[in-house]
Formats: C-alpha cells, structure tokens, sequence
DNA sequence: ATCTATTGATAAGA
DNA sequence: TTCTTATCAATAGAT
C-alpha cells in the first residue's frame, strides 16, 4: 500500500511474505493492544504462520476469553433440538449462561449508576434511576457525615482534656515555683547551691498528693 | 492519530468511545483479514466490548483454531509430571474462580453506589465513592433535564401550533357567520328554512376556495 | 534493520 | 449510523 499499490492476495515471493508478515503482525497486535486499552474490550488474537508458529495476544487471559467465547456461542447455538449431552454438562452449561447473562445485566446497572448509556432509557426510567443514584449519595453522605462527626467530636474532647491538662499544669507550675520559693527563704544560707526541684515536669501524679491540682490530673487522663 | 492525535489510554466520553471502538475495531478485523490472505496466516480475532457483545473473526474455524491453539499452550506449560486433571477442566475451574471473584466484586461496587455496606469503609474510601456517585447522579440529571427541555420544547411547539389554528378557526367562523348572514339578507322571503351551513367547522379546506380565510387555513395546518 | 514516499486509517464534525 | 476531510500512522519497496 505504499511505494505501490498491493493486491490483498498470497504474496508468493517467500521472503516478501515473511518480511510483510513479521511488519504487519507487529502493526496488527498494536493495534488490537491500542483498541482494548481505548475502548475497555477484551481482545484476544491468536495468529499461526503459515509455518506454524504461535503468535498471541490478550487484553486478559486468553483462556479466560476463550471460555468466555465459548459460552457466547453455545449460547446462540442451544436452541437446537439435540441435547444429547450429558445432564452434568447441561447443567454447567446452563450455569454458565446464567453466570453470564447476569454479569450483563449486572454490568449494565453498574454503568447505569455511572452515569452511562443513558441515551436509551425513558424518563421513567430516568427518574427510577435519579431515585436509585440519589438514595446511594445520601446514604453515602450520610455516613460519611457520622464519621466526620464522630472524628470532630472525638477531637474536640481531645482539645478539651488537652486544654485542661494544661491548665492544670500551669497551676501545678506556679505552685512548685511558690513552694520553691518558700523553701529558698527557709534555707537561705544553710546551703546555697542545692537543687531541690529537678523532677520532670510531667508524669509526678504520685508527687504532692495533698495538692488538688494533682489529684484531678490523675483522674482526668486515661492514659 | 488525526484531527488530534490522542492518547492511548481510555476514553473517558461513551459516546466518543463507542464510535471509536466501531471504527477501530472493523480497521482491526479488516487489518487482520488482509494480513491472513497475504501471508497465508490463521488467524482468530475475539472481542468482546465493555458492554458484553462479541465480535470475531477468523480466517479458518475459530474452534479448530482454539484447539490448536490449547495444544500449543500445553506443550508450553504442561511439562511438569502430573497431568491428573485434563487441561480443559483445570482452566474451566480457574474461568469460574475468576468468574465468582469478578461477580462479587462488581456487586460489591454496586451495594456500594446503592449506599449499602458503608460502615467498612474509611473516609477516602466513602469520598471518592461520593464523587463516583456525584458523577452517576450528575450525568443522570443532565440527560434527564435534556428529556425535559425537548419535551417542554415540542409541547410549547405544539402550543403555538394550537393557538395558531385556534385563531384562523376563529376567522374562519366568523367569515361564514358575516356570509351566512349576507345570504341570509339576499334570500330573504326566497324559502325560509333552508338551512345552508351546517358542515363540521373543521376539514373543509376545499370548500370556499375564493375566500380568503379558507385560503390561508388550507396553507397554514399540515394535517 | 532503516529509510521514506505513499497509501491507509481514523478523529472530529456534520 | 454514515459521510467527509484533515491529519497522523502504517507500510511497500529499496538499501
């Protein structure tokens, strides 16, 4: 199709047909790979040389497609008078029929609330559906409502447990800095570098147990 | 790859979409055809759309080359020392695994989009579904309020047809009535009773062809 | 393999 | 769906 014009029949040079088909192979597989991707198919192409070797190509699985294939046209062939098969393979073919015809319909529903193929519907249909999708988002919003409460309300206890602990220690805080005082009057000149009041700031509940402030710090915090 | 190149990833637009997967997907069964007559190949082609329908094609039988094609896989996979179960039922078995994995998972999704099961979820989870389920009811919406739009569009059209005939129905009685009554002044004393318009008020465009109501009424109303 | 002149395929729009 | 048209992509023939 280019430098000239082909004829789409046997190229019957060997080495033209060898080159032709190793380039236009190539070029097939693109494409069938180019379509799956834009258009969501599921593609399978299986290609023997003239000489027998395998090439393939699968969007999924071929096997999968394949049986996928074969439930397709056993489905379009069954209306025919002789089921003299097995009723085991009646049943399973049956199942898979089944199997299939719901995963369309299901399919179909599932693209419906999506928002797709909507062209074809009625407005009955239509309104069915704006029930169905609306239904879903409120309840959607509605849970999704609980958890952002229930996330608020959780910090907002926190914030308050936070802000009476720290409330509580600036007490605390102050009445250490009195005490301290208090005792650096008593001492004054007995010994003058000594450093009564290195404890750490927090985790003291056991300490000044005649203090109100500790008492409810001990009570209040969990953890 | 023209007006624009595109991407080749998927195309988002449905309708985009299937137009795209109609035209490509005969380039790609016409590419396929030609590539098995040139080069002597044999080929199968199996596609199957987002919707569910199948197209094939092959230059041979699809199910002789299927089988060929299991024999070739086999030779491939299957040199290990216990073949106990036949090929065929292992990869009917691995098909309805895969098969159930894919259906519950869809119905998952769709108890999802119908505001059920919600409580596992976590709140990524439950945003991106609000948007999923914003986007559905969005487009729902959209061609509904388009139905709506047409619909009222073709009832005002109607509306103004109606008033249209309505008026030069209203002409038109009047224009017999001025008649009956200059008849009735030129026939005065002729015969008493006779009683010369009782036609339906409607369908009579032939009649009075050289009145110029009649005229107008004849051109003005298809039906 | 690589190069290109040409034909073929096709995205966008009607 | 089908047609048109402007572009991009595939590829026949040569090297």
């Amino acid at each position: 199709m280019v430098r000239q014009k082909i004829q789409i029949k046997k190229i019957e040079n060997l080495t033209a047909r060898q080159v032709t088909f190793s380039k236009r192979r190539r070029g097939l597989f693109k494409k069938a790979q180019e379509l799956s991707t834009l258009c969501d198919a599921d593609i399978g192409l299986i290609v023997f040389s003239a000489t027998g070797k395998l090439f393939e190509y699968s969007s999924s699985s071929m096997m999968q497609l394949i049986e996928k294939h074969k439930m397709h046209s056993e489905r379009d062939n069954m209306d025919s008078p002789e089921q003299l098969q097995s009723s085991n393979l009646q049943s399973e073919k049956k199942t898979y029929a089944m199997l299939s015809r719901d995963f369309v319909e299901k399919n179909r529903e599932l693209r419906h609330l999506h928002g797709e193929e909507l062209q074809g519907l009625g407005l009955e249909e239509l309104m069915k559906l704006e029930k169905l999708v609306e239904g879903g988002i409120s309840r959607v919003l509605k849970i999704k409502g609980e958890k952002f409460m229930r996330e608020i309300s959780s910090l907002k206890k926190k914030e308050a447990q936070l802000q009476e602990e720290n409330s509580q220690l600036k007490q605390q805080s102050e009445a250490r800095l009195n005490e301290v005082e208090g005792k650096n009057a008593i001492e004054q000149g007995h010994s003058a570098d000594s450093i009564p009041n290195n404890r750490s700031l927090v985790n003291n509940h056991q300490d000044y147990t005649d203090s109100d402030t500790s008492l409810k710090l001990g009570l209040g915090i969990p953890y």
